[in-house]
DNA sequence: CGTCTTGTATCATTCAATTAATACAACAGG
DNA sequence: CCTGTTGTATTAATTGAATGATACAAGACG
């Protein structure tokens, strides 16, 4: 399980890995069943307090993408479960009213919108193609 | 000016005056050219610190939305300039991916993402009508 | 010119989020 | 059972964002 920390960035600890391996999870190099990294030994390797693992790994649960076992471990959850489907569309549904909020200040229309998501988001898939690294 | 302040929804004072002049200039009862209330008298008005009006000012002056004469006051600007126009996609950009990568990340597909999109988006202008108030 | 009003800059204070220190609770497995 | 490992809970320290107190700078205008 490869997790980088950059404690100079800004970006909460916590929230780094929360974002990596919902990353991991994504691209299946942590599937269904699998167990993270116990707490304090992630903690150990990351130079990091236990509490700050035990936070993102609370949020990775509450998203849905992992389960805890109280005395065995933390476990990646089944992605396709109704559960987990539901949990995501969810978050992404808070961003999208944030957005649509945004737009309703500007006066953007919701075909405007759309229009500027699809050209974003050509813009990042190519220059995805060209790059060797991920996230 | 109609500005209503609420000190006690979490959401910091400069936000929530921003918020609110930009939603005025989108509803045109803020025009272009017009001039805010001075630093000194909105905060006199709103019982806040002056500071915390120049932030308001000054962030609404970088997203376009006004522009400050040093010694005459602050002044609605022209939203259909082109640069303001730039300005305001510029901002929906960044927000639009963070969506995109938070959607990257759960594995939804930009199709899903947009049909997401117009659900909210007709949820939310069915709410709006139901109600007598603006934001 | 002088003075009033405009926005600006600097520093202090407050408060909430983040992280850490430490002790607790549950249960798997010998 | 008992011991080691797992996650949990509580409390404190630290940091940064938000707000405030106060003094400064520029120019409009009489």
């Amino acid at each position: 399980m490869q997790i980088h920390i950059n404690t100079s960035d800004g970006v909460p600890i916590y929230l780094q890995i929360v974002n990596q391996v919902k990353y991991l999870v994504a691209a299946g190099r942590l599937k269904a069943g699998e167990e993270l990294l116990p707490i304090r030994t992630l903690a150990e390797k990351l130079v990091v307090n236990p509490n700050t693992i035990a936070r993102a790994y609370r949020e990775l649960e509450i998203s849905g993408i992992v389960e805890k076992r109280r005395t065995s471990g933390t476990y990646v959850t089944d992605q396709g479960s109704p559960l987990a489907r539901r949990e995501r569309t969810k978050i992404l549904s808070d961003r999208i009213d944030q957005l649509l909020a945004e737009a309703g200040h500007m006066d953007v229309s919701i075909e405007d919108l759309i229009k500027l998501l699809q050209q974003r988001f050509s813009v990042i898939q190519n220059s995805r193609l060209k790059d060797a690294d991920d996230v």
